[in-house]
DNA sequence: TTTAAATAAAATATATATTTTATTTTACAA
DNA sequence: TTGTAAAATAAAATATATATTTTATTTAAA
């Protein structure tokens, strides 16, 4: 019931990270975080702390703390990892899944293709609104998966690819038109709901190496690592 | 080079859970740990909060922390994991395994079997010595992944699954006959040495389903769930 | 220019105040 | 009595303000 103030500072830093309004490679000063969010230092730094241990802030001792900064080599290693981790989640599902489970992804499937085709995303907003709606979709394929620490780490890991896609999307609006996303999935979902496992797990390898060849791209073109 | 005293405290604390110095489901209050390693309140509720995101430790707001207590769904939750990951991890470590790898694993199999030959392990310091060489094998076989959140993520539940181990073996300590454990991980050795992933991963399998059976057995045994 | 000292800025730790939760005591009714 | 609820007290967690330590920057000397 009564949420502790760190818990609340870590979930406000969390969020301007993953929103980026919080950039990557910035200085993360405690006493400006304490003056901006009006507490004391302590809440801050552990906050901080814990943030640490998501990969999204990094500290060396003595010397504070900054939002990680992008990588390339973080970009693919975290794409690959997950397309593995989410084939084994993946496959897992297709075995355990019931009706339940198939109406939740072609629920969510319904609810991100029907975004998409009504709503280019030209800001924030708009991103914020796919971007749940593309996570619950993605959870929902693996959501038959019985291993709550597989599907922990495949969220988390897809935590981390957030804001590389976000970057990628609202700064690659001018060039879109419109996503063409929902169709990598559509075939996903159908080799899912078909049980087709090698198939299912083929495609989604297809999909994150297709995300990260673009996003990889795009970073590289606008100098974006560092 | 100046480690914070959070790095330290916590260092403390994660040894002292993972060797069941602090036991499962204990209480964690703060003020006593600051008095017994004499700091300030601030640094331990730090490193306890940091701890909570490897599991090893649970809280709930305003009431505290505790050491996270043993359960059996973890425990299967948790091999099931490690054992999907590991199958991942050595797939790819014997796609890109070089020589100097497979010296690393003949080393770290050497180290460990003649241990486990001569040392019956009758005390904390010999499981302490035992567990530092099973660690090494452990990460010596999968070590040429190259994709390090996934090395990171099965160091991760490694670790989860010491302090299961480590009350087991040495409470079965009266029981065992000394280790046989190397056995298995020479048919697991000498299948990834041969380059038959199927093999490899099949046994790992096994050799996970095999340690979740006889460490349940005794938690039930002995009434050590909670 | 380079090096050393001085200053400033920032991180980190502490002692303590505040808030929340747990326990005990007291009052009242069955 | 015996049980229940309210009040009082104690204990513990959490937050703050501040002191200390460490690192970064500037200034002065060689």
């Amino acid at each position: 019931m009564s949420e502790t103030l760190v818990d609340k500072i870590y979930e406000y830093i969390h969020e301007d990270i993953i929103s980026l309004r919080l950039q990557p490679g910035q200085r993360l000063h405690i006493a400006h975080l304490a003056e901006h969010y009006e507490v004391g230092p302590g809440p801050i730094r552990e906050a901080l702390s814990r943030l640490t241990s998501t990969e999204l802030v990094t500290t060396i001792s003595q010397r504070g703390f900054r939002v990680m900064p992008f990588s390339q080599i973080d970009l693919r290693d975290i794409y690959q990892t997950r397309a593995h981790i989410e084939a084994i989640a993946l496959t897992i599902s297709i075995e355990k899944g019931n009706d339940e489970w198939e109406a939740d992804i072609i629920g969510s499937y319904h609810r991100l293709a029907k975004f998409e085709s009504e709503h280019p995303i030209k800001n924030t907003e708009d991103y914020q609104a796919w971007e749940m709606r593309h996570r619950g979709f993605n959870l929902a394929l693996i959501n038959a998966c019985d291993l709550k620490h597989l599907l922990r780490i495949q969220q988390h890991l897809y935590t981390l690819t957030e804001r590389y896609r976000r970057q990628w999307l609202l700064a690659g609006i001018k060039h879109s038109k419109g996503l063409h996303y929902a169709k990598e999935q559509k075939k996903i979902m159908d080799a899912v709901l078909a049980r087709d496992v090698s198939l299912a797990s083929k495609l989604l390898h297809e999909h994150f190496k297709n995300a990260v060849k673009v996003i990889e791209l795009y970073f590289q073109e606008n100098n974006m690592f560092n």
